[in-house]
DNA sequence: CATACATGTGTAATCGATTAACTACGCCCT
DNA sequence: AGGGCGTAGTTAATCGATTACACATGTATG
């Protein structure tokens, strides 16, 4: 910067003024400074910036898994809407590890990112309480913790849920295996337990940890129970349920009935198509990436709750008819 | 940090020796700094101590599209990689457009990444030689540009691609429709050249963006060509490909068959699976992230050629038998 | 006993920007 | 002509760390 001033004949001061639009310089000053700085090829320092304004005009986004392409969409939707406003956006891989999650997460303050949206690994609130304590403005994205005192994004899969208990109870199932996640989540356990409500006693509940392995595990432990009908609670989990269908050799919907919680691009593809309950990922990112800018802006922006929406395709038999 | 100082009763530059392991401070001061750390909750702040000492510990990793698996497996190996020896990896995402890559390459240089790993959108090299310019290390990644003078680290699939050819060929294909990656990337180009000289002149290609709408529609005017057989050269093309031969109740491999380049988890579950050309991407990613960290380190890198394999699963037919 | 040397800590310059406070210069008005 | 005022631009403090150099103390050496 020292050198542009010189080359330009100005201060520091007036090369910095230009480059921030100050009113102050002369149209005729500006235009040898910008000269300067085209020939000297310059670029400012974002990190001497960002150190003396305190703003580095970037968000943190911790998501438990890029893998997922829920997560990916998500990360895609935040990063469109925080570009749009002039941020950047650094995101973190927990990689459901709560460990990890924390890790990122003060790597992130460190950096001194403006505002922090988190998909929490476990609903336990000490890792939000020290974002909070810390004066960093937070909201959480998908997932819950308990207690949560800072602005929450998420999709409601309830009315969708009980829509699927209504149609699997009415074609007959009677042994309905859960392929459920995490209860240390809260969508893990918020998707299961109205779910299993909705089904009276006819539920049976296996735990997996949203990852692929543990839904084929899951599955295969459904199945051999006698299961007629699988809900996976997540795209990875309904992935892996699907390998374990197919490595027994049973037809959907004939064999067994299928449905997944997350819609997937291929879904459509399959024979028969999944049928899935589809959460508006693009939405919950932006809506919790525009919260988020708010929330830096001073504002209090409120909770959104966005619906997620049973979409039938045919894995489920004569219980879409 | 004056607020740790003066709590420990000492100075700013012991507070500092303490927190980089320098050699000095007695043990009983050390002792006394860090209780006083602990107790005020102090974390460095890491923009001061980069401006200073001119190194983020972060890499960026510029990509095509985070939407596209290939690209979120190379991501995520790149940063378990990086994490591994203690760096940070920031992902841009281009979205498969030049302008767009040329903004994140220049907001990571402002940011003052140690390192770029960069999946060029097209071969054009001035990005690459602008940020040779600055001096900032450089790995291109999946995909080179003209001339590039910066290690490269991609996978290779010739091979598989003639091994695929020749079994179409030998089958009795007559018409093969691929469906191509934009002529302006060098991976778009290469496997194209490939697989049309090994094909004779039994390929009919129409080029596509790596987008999956643009793989429907190339497939749609291959089929309406007389294609008896269809190459996707990437698995975003491949999954709209394959939405175009469903959309017409085609079966596969009865009525076509089918290829893509890419693997993805769900390929092995469709009926029949997908036969594949398989990267590896994790080890790309890997060997990027080593590369890039050996140029940091004032080394040389060589350049690194993986190798891409056909994976044969059934949708070809009777080519694989 | 004076000198040399090692050791632990403090002082202050520095990284590259922003910005409050100040200066210098003209212009207008009485 | 002189005081008041607006404007363009400069000077210098500051953000929060690192680190060369200086300094003080203690120990070994001639």
């Amino acid at each position: 910067m020292k050198d542009v001033a010189q080359h330009a004949g100005v201060s520091t001061a007036t090369v910095s003024r230009v480059l921030n639009g100050h009113a102050a310089p002369t149209p005729e000053t500006r235009e040898r400074v910008l000269a300067a700085i085209e020939e000297l090829g310059y670029r400012p320092n974002a990190l001497a910036r960002s150190l003396r304004t305190t703003s580095t005009q970037t968000l943190g986004l911790v998501i438990s898994d890029l893998l997922n392409p829920f997560f990916a969409e998500i990360a895609r939707a935040v990063e469109d809407e925080a570009r749009s406003h002039g941020y950047c956006v650094v995101i973190g891989n927990a990689d459901e590890s709560a460990e990890q999650e924390a890790t990122y997460v003060r790597t992130l303050l460190d950096r001194r990112v403006d505002g922090l949206l988190l998909c929490p690994a476990t609903d336990d609130p000490s890792l939000v309480r020290e974002v909070s304590a810390g004066g960093v403005p937070l909201v959480l994205l998908d997932r819950t913790v308990r207690g949560a005192t800072c602005p929450v994004v998420r999709a409601d899969g309830s009315e969708a849920l009980t829509a699927l208990a209504r149609r699997l109870v009415g074609a007959g199932h009677t042994r309905i295996g859960v392929i459920a996640g995490p209860p240390n989540t809260s969508t893990g356990r918020e998707r299961t337990d109205v779910l299993t409500g909705s089904l009276g006693g006819l539920a049976q509940v296996v735990h997996g940890d949203f990852r692929q392995e543990s839904g084929s595990q899951a599955a295969a432990k459904l199945i051999d129970g006698g299961a007629t009908a699988l809900v996976a609670m997540d795209n990875l989990m309904g992935l892996g349920a699907l390998g374990e269908v197919r490595a027994r050799g049973l037809q959907i919907p004939h064999d067994i009935a299928l449905a997944v919680f997350d819609d997937q691009p291929w879904f459509p593809l399959l024979d028969p198509p999944i049928t899935v309950i589809a959460q508006p990922t693009v939405e919950m990112g932006r809506a919790a990436a525009r919260s988020l800018l708010a929330l830096i802006n001073g504002q209090q922006p409120d909770d959104v709750r966005l619906t997620a929406k049973l979409v039938l395709r045919g894995s489920l038999g004569e219980a879409e008819l």
